[in-house]
DNA sequence: CTGAAAGCGCTTACAG
DNA sequence: CTGAAAGCGCTTACAG
């Protein structure tokens, strides 16, 4: 540390000029070994790393990028999602030397100052709803480095890393009809979000490939939160009392529905099977732990930043802009066979 | 957006200097307002906004600051401890106009890179341990403006902002004897972090002033992980299969706590009364809802940023260091009176 | 292989 | 009230 070196005082002291001290900074190969021992030298004593925006400013680039989230901020940072996206990203900018500053709001405001400012090369974009489409296109319009992380909104050809919605509610659906379940009502997440009516296609073409009715209620909506899944699993056990299952489009939400069924005295999976869909942490820590749909979260996120600065850096150019990760059903003990009272009453 | 425009080009399209069009910029007074909205018209026709990293090398300052979290990463993307800390940090930052730079690494070797690069302009510590005292030594040395969030390890007159761990277990300990228990366990935090002294010296001296016996085995140590807990409970009731209630350091633990005692058949409060320490969002979401010390998570934050940033703006020198924030029991349902039965063990 | 000069986009005294 | 100039700490052609 010492007292704040520049590089001209570091080149004064190893008798050189600034543009070796930058040559050798920046490993450049064209300098005398001997010369580039002397400046390290230098360099090494004072510890001295050259000022990081003084860099950006001449280099043209910050090797920063903005994490966005639009969403509210206290929504956010309590959502297990959010965090492990979040450290998916964190790790894979690390290993490639880049920062990240988190843009969390709503409209997407500080996003667009972030790169009127000149702070980031790049933008990954969290889950971005319906609404945020046309901003989406105004950074695609500028020409915005960008990677949407989770099912796009917009039908541009806007890079994108997500999971297979339809295969992985589909896989839950398999799952369920092999254990016997008839009656298995459903609960999306919110109609904004653009993953939830992947969710509810292969649920319902599901039921359909099979010929079990799906009555008006047994498919409902809630708020992606555990009380909004203990709400509307209530709803849903008071107008059927004969549902065996319930598939739900996110975990926090089958938390409550969870919750709701043992409020009732009833069992899981004997009396009703629960199925989530993400794969968050506190899935496996629930009793029982809940069987879901995993949605490889973290790597969703390194994937993503991989994607990005590979665009930023223009090392190559991806074939096909969308990224397709696997979503694999994963069988726990919130699941089971129908049981045989209960299979009576259907 | 439009192409990257200058504070230059804004001046020429103006018919002023880029002096007149910095003033503006910065709203300073002595500006005609003719003038001023004249320079205004232009800004707003490109949506300029002047390059963050050119106003930062002039102005000598970022207005970014680094929030250090000396930890794995792993470890701390799933902690919800952490997230709720972010929230009230993020948020307190936002309000001030300030950009955070998460540097989150074991050896807080990221932290002296930032501040040796000059990304930022001071630097919050989120949970030091007792081996970070070097490196927090050498930031304050080197005048590096700097808040600790949590217990600090030092026993320098650096910022800090806790919670009175003492007082807060006391209380814990208060309540658990009004409700009738004596044969009280002590799950204890890491002892490589600083609060696990201050809240074990409460239990111990709880214990002592009512003459109740502290069995040795009666006080154990767990990683504040929920496994950890589960794990160091089964211990304790293996070993005493008469206590009545367990206090718990962390939530985390007291969460495995609770699973320990209910995977025996027992029940919470009815047979074990279980007290955690922290309030995080999951203590509310148990069954039964986790009794525990409130820790004040996102005001801790608060407080902190606002601290740091007078520090950095130095808008004045708060008088003591340490703030030091209320601990206050929240009891919930995890906690009842000695049974009738259990007590007559006793 | 190395240095002098220009430039990155701002702000800040200094004149006037 | 406004402008010209210097400076913030680097990098990048351009010479040599």
């Amino acid at each position: 540390m010492k007292k704040s070196m520049t590089i001209t005082e570091i080149a004064k002291e190893a008798g050189v000029s600034k543009s070796t001290v930058s040559r050798v900074l920046n490993n450049k190969t064209d300098v005398l070994p001997d010369t580039k021992e002397r400046v390290l030298r230098v360099i090494r004593a004072h510890q001295f790393q050259p000022n990081a925006y003084a860099r950006s400013m001449s280099q043209r680039r910050s090797r920063t990028i903005g994490v966005v989230v639009p969403h509210d901020i206290d929504y956010v940072f309590q959502n297990q999602y959010y965090m492990e996206i979040q450290r998916g990203v964190l790790k894979a900018l690390t290993k490639r030397g880049y920062y990240a500053l988190i843009l969390c709001c709503r409209d997407m405001k500080k996003a667009f100052d972030a790169v009127l400012q000149k702070r980031v090369d790049g933008l990954l974009v969290i889950s971005p709803l319906y609404e945020h489409t046309p901003q989406i296109n105004e950074l695609l319009e500028n020409h915005v480095p960008l990677v949407l992380v989770g099912k796009a909104p917009a039908s541009q050809k806007v890079y994108q890393v997500c999971v297979d919605n339809y295969v992985g509610a589909s896989a839950a659906m398999r799952h369920l009809f092999e254990l016997g379940h008839e009656r298995i009502a459903y609960i999306n997440g919110p109609h904004f979000l653009p993953s939830s009516e992947e969710r509810r296609r292969a649920y319902l073409d599901a039921m359909a490939r099979q010929g079990y009715p799906v009555l008006p209620g047994m498919v409902q909506e809630g708020y992606n939160s555990i009380d909004s899944g203990y709400q509307t699993a209530s709803r849903i056990m008071d107008a059927f009392p004969d549902v065996t299952a319930i598939f739900v489009a996110s975990d926090y939400m089958a938390i409550g529905v969870m919750d709701a069924i043992h409020d009732r005295g009833l069992d899981i999976p004997g009396d009703i099977s629960v199925v989530g869909f993400d794969n968050i942490q506190m899935s496996e820590q629930v009793t029982p732990a809940l069987t879901t749909v995993c949605q490889q979260i973290e790597e969703k996120g390194r994937v993503s930043v991989n994607l990005l600065l590979d665009l930023i850096e223009e090392v190559e150019t991806p074939e096909k802009p969308v990224v397709e990760l696997e979503a694999k059903l994963l069988a726990r003990a919130s699941t089971g066979p129908v049981s045989v009272k209960t299979a009576k009453k259907c």
